[in-house]
DNA sequence: CTATGAACCTGACAGC
DNA sequence: TGCTGTCAGGTTCATA
């Protein structure tokens, strides 16, 4: 489940669910889904059978679960990852890749992911807490701690379009192609309006779009176009009736009436209106 | 440093 | 009913 507010749906369903349990035994139906984890499979299980969760963390797209000793489970998504928490006697998911048994409780965590472009990973945690192998990735916007004069800065020096520095997630994290799209309508800005030319206004409009579109859809449980993205329940999100621009290709812009367009972006696609944000804005 | 493309996978859908 | 091509909320690596 790719973006910030379903990531943080799926924390608050596990925080709700799993912290406090021990996990008895885990399973791991495909390596792939653990290819971070470098030591492998037995590893892997052998670190976390007996521990028992603290907590449920996220920072970006990235989930993290500190477990008693000092190591941290590390969960990545990917386009279509799934923890759901689920009774022994559901069938298994056609796409289950590790089962988390609990010796405290009548419910099973899944991770089910059909692309297998998500992992999981047990390692040390860091000395502020945070698992090393997301060191890299920047605090996202709804994180307390989010500096806004540092981001304006850092955003001004990148020297390229304002949408490529948004999906850069070491420079700020949580934003994917949909939560781009649909900050830039809110903003009226362009894709390629150069990152170094932004004023301070432009910035913090930006930001504050941002901000405002991740909390509304993080209100309706995220964004679900079909049952790929879905809360630890395996329901979905209805933010998708919300959205502006993003898959709303020929559409009429719902500020001006223009057409939505589709192009080209990064190898996959970018939607804005024409007229509300054209070449240059 | 930035930019591009490809790679990693599976499945849904459109068009022929 | 196939088959082929295209597309999908992400990340990472190699090559310019």
């Amino acid at each position: 489940m790719p973006e910030l507010p379903e990531v943080e749906t799926v924390r608050r369903g596990l925080a709700a669910s799993v912290t406090g349990r021990t996990i008895s035994a885990v399973t791991v139906a495909h390596p792939r889904a653990i290819r971070r984890h470098l030591a492998g499979a037995t590893d892997f299980a052998a670190r976390l059978a007996g521990r028992r969760i603290q907590r449920v963390c996220r920072r970006g797209k990235y989930l993290w679960l500190p477990v008693d000793g000092d190591d941290v489970l590390v969960a990545h998504l990917g386009m279509s990852g799934q923890l759901l928490v689920r009774f022994p006697e559901a069938a298994d998911e056609g796409h289950l890749r590790v089962r988390f048994v609990f010796a405290d409780a009548g419910t099973q965590l899944r991770f089910v992911d059909q692309r297998t472009f998500g992992s999981m990973a047990v390692e040390p945690a860091g000395a502020d807490g945070l698992p090393p192998s997301i060191a890299h990735i920047a605090i996202d916007p709804l994180d307390p701690e989010f500096d806004d004069q540092a981001f304006y800065a850092l955003l001004r020096r990148r020297r390229t379009g304002v949408k490529r520095a948004l999906l850069d997630q070491t420079l700020v994290s949580g934003i994917g192609n949909i939560y781009a799209d649909e900050a830039l309508w809110r903003a009226q800005l362009h894709y390629a309006h150069p990152a170094e030319t932004l004023t301070r206004q432009r910035a913090a409009r930006l930001l504050g779009e941002l901000r405002a579109v991740l909390t509304a859809a993080l209100t309706s449980g995220g964004t679900s176009f079909d049952s790929v993205y879905v809360n630890v329940n395996g329901h979905s999100g209805y933010f998708d009736r919300s959205l502006e621009v993003y898959g709303r290709a020929g559409k009429p812009c719902r500020r001006c009436g223009t057409a939505i367009l589709r192009e080209a972006f990064t190898n996959r696609s970018s939607y804005r209106c024409p007229y509300c944000q054209p070449a240059g804005s």
